[in-house]
DNA sequence: ATTAAATACTTCAGTACTGTAGTATTTAAT
DNA sequence: ATTAAATACTACAGTACTGAAGTATTTAAT
C-alpha cells in the first residue's frame, strides 16, 4: 500500500510533466506563449489590473517567481506593467492589445490538449478527477 | 465544456506542483535530496547499473538534462559513473553506499506526503485516480 | 510624530527542465 | 574496409521555479 501511494505521487507528476510538455509544444506551435506564460496573462485578464502579489498568490507561487515571469511578458509586448496609483511599491500589471490577441490564439490551443484528457477520460471521469484534485488541494491548506 | 477542460489541466498542473513543493521540503528536511533526486536514484536502485538515457526514457526526460542532473549526484558522492564495458559511450550509473542509506531515509519522508492523499482519497479514490492518469499516460503514447 | 511591523517587490544563487547543435562511438549497409 | 545512420552523451542558451536576504513603502502602535 506504501508502494502504490508511492507510484500515486510519482504518476501524477509524471502525468502534469508529460500533459505540460504537450501544451507547450501546441502554444509555442500557434501563438509565442508559454504555458506558465498563458497562466499568468489568464489571471491578468479576467481579474483586471492586478499586483504581481495577487497573480503569486492564485498560481502558488513566490513573488521571486513573479520579477522575471513579468519582465519577460512586458519585454515581449504582451503586459504593461504601471505603479499603482494607491500603493507606491505595487505594480498594476494589464494586458496589451497584443496580449489579449495572443491569449486568444493560445486558448485555442489548449483545447487540443484537453480533447485528449477529455475524450480518454469522459465527462464523468473528468469530474470525479477535479473533486479528488480539489480535496487533495484543500487538504494541504489546512 | 471547454472551460471546464481547461480547469482540469489547470488543477492537475497546480496539484503536481504543491505536492511537488510539500514532498521538497519534507525530503530536505530529513535528508539532504530533491525529490527529482530521488525519483532518478529511484531509478538507479531498482534497475541495477543503467545509462543516463534509460534514466531519461523511464522519466520521460530528455538525455541533456541527465548531464547536470547527474553531476550534482556525483558531485554530492551518491551516485558513482563509469564507463560502460560494453560500450564506450555510454555510462554506468550505480547508488554508493552513502546514496542507498540517503534514498532510505528519504523514503521514510515520503510516506508523509503519501500520507496526504491516502487519508484524502481513500483506497478506492486512489486506486480511481491512478487508473485515470495511467489511461491519459497511454492515450499521450498513442 | 516616531518607531515597528507588515507588505510589495527585487536580487541572487541554486535546481531542473527544454530544445538545438554538437562530439564520440557503435552498428548497419555497401 | 569505408561510409552512413543511429546511439549515448555533452554544451549552451533560454524558461521557470525555490528560498534567503535586501529595499522601499504603507500601516499600526505607542
Amino acid at each position: 500500500m506504501s508502494a502504490s501511494k508511492h507510484r500515486l505521487y510519482f504518476l501524477l507528476q509524471t502525468t502534469a510533466h508529460r500533459l505540460k510538455k504537450q501544451a507547450d509544444a501546441a502554444l509555442l506551435a500557434d501563438g509565442s506563449l508559454t504555458t506558465a506564460q498563458a497562466a499568468v496573462m489568464g489571471i491578468i485578464a479576467s481579474q483586471g489590473p492586478v499586483s504581481q502579489r495577487h497573480v503569486a498568490s492564485v498560481l502558488s507561487l513566490r513573488e521571486s517567481a513573479m520579477t522575471p515571469m513579468v519582465a519577460r511578458l512586458v519585454n515581449g509586448g504582451f503586459v504593461s506593467k504601471a505603479r499603482s496609483t494607491v500603493d507606491q511599491r505595487a505594480w498594476q500589471l494589464e494586458l496589451t492589445e497584443q496580449g489579449a490577441a495572443a491569449l486568444q490564439t493560445v486558448q485555442a490551443s489548449f483545447a487540443k490538449v484537453n480533447a485528449v484528457i477529455d475524450e480518454t477520460l469522459g465527462l464523468e471521469g473528468v469530474e470525479d478527477m477535479a473533486s479528488a484534485l480539489k480535496k487533495i488541494l484543500s487538504a494541504m491548506d489546512a
